[in-house]
DNA sequence: GATGAATGAGACTTCATTCAT
DNA sequence: AATGAATGAAGTCTCATTCAT
């Protein structure tokens, strides 16, 4: 009836998700910049365009919508790195390289940084938060693990530590480094971040 | 004036310092616990055994007692380093033993950190906040700054990267590793830090 | 038109009649044991397996539903009376045995008096259910009234009240009853209202 | 300063009183007119003349006014009965008379039977309510079975059901003829209650 | 200096009901 | 006939803050 051309009217699914896309577009916004604890679901639904029952009607609790954005964290940052770390035969040269590409993509976003760290202080708050947390945060830091033993060991290098542990730090270096950011200050996470692994290396024997 | 046998009656002024240290470490513990916005007035002077009128008595707002522990945290912050970094004429041996030290009462008090981390969230959120926060922090920031600029002097090599921006990354990394630590698990904080450290003396030239 | 071995499918008519039944049946449930007010549609619906839309295609209000139990609760109080007194040439002891029989009935079954009770409780609340309640209770309570008028006739003796008002004050019995009912303790309805007639029938001249 | 005539500005404590005390006889209109469910804490504070806030600095949930009316309650229907009972060497007509005289109580407030049907309801529905409630209920039966115990032990007849039971029927009674009551019909309860105590007496050997 | 009752705004959440599908 | 997403009002409750005592 209605043209394939023109816009067609959603049907009820598409009009569904686009909801719950926009709530939670808008929920990401507001917890980065007022806190988890600071944005209000009264906030999200109004600024996405909502009442507060189509709210509910998308997520059970304001820890839902929470826990929905860790999911897509958590994808989003394994697509990043399988980008990154795409093709397997590399030389160490190559993939420094292709850990600087990635390094630099973590100054894009501040925001992307801060709701890591949202994530990670509810996680600390919140038992029922924190152990579908825990899952997320462990698989992911043993991925980027797994890329620094692999560095280490195309350089025919020992690492200095645990590659989980320096996993970690890597990461507590790009969100400390993004706490500390201010709008009117050139973010050199990326740089920093590098500098520290070339140090890294460096040491290795 | 008071017989030096009897437990004294605190003397008015005595007594209004002793409520003020009360709420103040009490804020402290819940600041860190739940966050600045999860912890609540009445909470606080609860727990300190007070009431909430005490709290106004002592405090203007509950952003007034943020600021007197943002004060407190920088003041300690300085005697720590400067405990640490005491005798200046140091071999780049000294230095480094006592770093380690110092990294490693980082260890210690996860409090501490998570302080750090609530005062820079606030101050992302409260402008008059940033204001105060800033003038302590970029201090903060320089002094240690000093402390590495002045230890790759002496080792006569060329820092990586600017000083300040080597001091900002340490102390990104250590809040950022504060922000994982959970109870059950080991921190390995001071640890790392030195790991890092080493690896930028070794890549400098 | 089906074929009779076939289980039938249902037709539209049919399947409409089983849709308003089980969201009857689950009402009436949910209201004995959450009151009126407490269950919510959207209870009801999903308890009965349909949608919020099932049920406002079949009920124009949530008072519509409770109309509706209103009047099966009337018609099948008005059959299970008749069935009782089903015969009209009696002796005093037939009724008093037939009686005993029905008043046994009251025990079995909490949750229709509690029905009895939010009924009673909504008509104290809302004019317009007020209207449609007093109608039915008046007739059923002047049709247990003529029961009882009949009995002291046969008996010989004149009721020491207006047998209307003993026949709500019998009505009064039994819901309160239910109403002091908690599911450890047995239940003495049924023994305790015929200790009360026979005593109405022992102090009648 | 403030001459002792004129009327005196509340203490602290008298005034937290008045607030308790509003706060309660409005929740109890409300309760009685509106319901347990019904009636809202904001409702509840506005008709009483106070903010939402102070309801919560008096009591800490709805639940808990609702207790406080149950003991209050309690107290009163305690001091009621004592009343009437109050001289212990009784002839059994004056027994009678002062009995007829407590039923006549009865009429004279519904809203008072509407709170004890409120409470009952409420008590059926939460186990915390229904744990303090049972006990205010078992002791108030067991006081008014005694009564009617006594009452028959007098007379030389035994009663022809548990005195206990007895009373359960008797405030069952009271009850149920409350719900039925309604504004333009006059209310027969005191009298119809007096001619079933009068019928258990005749029925009793 | 300290109290804590009271305020008014705003938090999260549930509800009866509507309406496009 | 039935769906269920969305609404807007209302629910219980907590908060930072004020002020008479």
């Amino acid at each position: 009836m209605s043209p394939p051309t023109a816009r067609r009217r959603l049907t009820r699914e598409e009009s569904r998700a686009q909801t719950r896309e926009r709530l939670i577009d808008t929920a990401q916004h507001l917890f980065v910049s007022n806190g988890y604890g600071g944005a209000s679901i009264r906030d999200i639904a109004d600024k996405a365009g909502y009442s507060q029952g189509a709210f509910y009607s998308n997520f059970s609790s304001k820890e839902d919508i929470l826990l929905e954005l860790l999911r897509r964290h958590m994808e989003a940052e394994a697509v990043q790195l399988s980008t990154v770390m795409g093709n397997d035969a590399q030389q160490p040269e190559q993939m420094l390289a292709e850990l600087e590409a990635w390094a630099s993509t973590l100054n894009q976003d501040a925001d992307w940084c801060m709701l890591s760290i949202e994530l990670q202080l509810h996680a600390n708050r919140s038992p029922t938060f924190a152990a579908e947390y825990q899952k997320v945060w462990d698989r992911h830091r043993s991925e980027i693990g797994g890329v620094i033993g692999l560095l280490f060991e195309k350089l025919g290098r020992s690492p200095p530590a645990a590659p989980d542990e320096l996993a970690a730090a890597f990461m507590a270096l790009s969100h400390g480094l993004a706490l500390q950011r201010t709008t009117d200050r050139m973010d050199p996470s990326g740089r920093l971040i590098m500098v520290f692994l070339r140090g890294l290396i460096a040491s290795a024997k």
